[in-house]
DNA sequence: GTGATAATTTGCCAATTAACGAATTGAGGT
DNA sequence: ACCTCAATTCGTTAATTGGCAAATTATCAC
């Protein structure tokens, strides 16, 4: 009940939903994400906490670039179908435009580039 | 969009699903659900009309008293879904137990009696 | 009308949460 | 060892939220 409690309560905040989109295409270092959202890194790394701590995605470390995911064999299937249903409407919103075409273009960007242009905004 | 987030942030607190839930048996007056919740009258009031805004539930005016329900054609199926993973994600919690009970008994009382006894606490 | 009462609205307080910048951690590269 | 840098954790602040009590609204009974 408190980890369905924390699925839901994470799915309850617009830049969570906006991150966990962005990942259905695959994976994604944070430094991505945090030019996708245009928020301070340590917010956007607290957004990915407590999508972690819901279970919904998992990271992967290499190097120095740390990589989230969708979770495996990710929450049972309801939450699945719903969580679609929630990106197909985001699909229709400006923003949810905006973001699948910002996200294309910072997937072009190399890595390194990317990281810098972040950190100068620090 | 505004519209999803309505429903997701409906959904993420625990209080409002057991209201949700608790209608799933079908339409209730106001003062049954504040028995059931034992929160204060206008905290309830409050919950429901968010339930409301969220297009969860509709309601419907009988004299004195008001009905809730889920709403009619309620919402896209993927989130029914989701919902009925949710209930019986409860069913299994000591909670969700205690509120099916506490529930079928708050049923066989009177209303007005049910009225009274709450009105006594405020 | 007046009184009683079911429910909501309003106003307030405490707790939670989202955001940021600064400090910290941990993995290269030199 | 030392520096750089990606990411997180910590500490603070502003905004949001859940709760209650008091005031208000709307309906019924007299």
């Amino acid at each position: 009940m408190d980890d369905l409690m924390d699925v839901l309560k994470a799915l309850a905040d617009e830049n969570r939903l906006r991150l966990l989109r962005a990942l259905q295409g695959g994976e994604l270092c944070v430094c991505r994400l945090i030019a996708l959202l245009e928020l301070a890194p340590s917010t956007v790394s607290k957004h990915l906490s407590i999508l972690r701590a819901a279970r919904l995605v998992e990271s992967r470390k290499e190097g120095r670039w740390l990589y989230y995911r969708p979770a495996r064999g990710s929450r049972v299937s309801s939450t699945q179908k719903m969580l679609a249903h929630v990106f197909a409407e985001m699909d229709r919103t400006t923003r949810g435009v905006e973001d699948r075409a910002k996200l294309r273009q910072i997937c072009t960007e190399d890595a390194d580039v990317l990281c810098r242009r972040i950190l100068c905004k620090r």
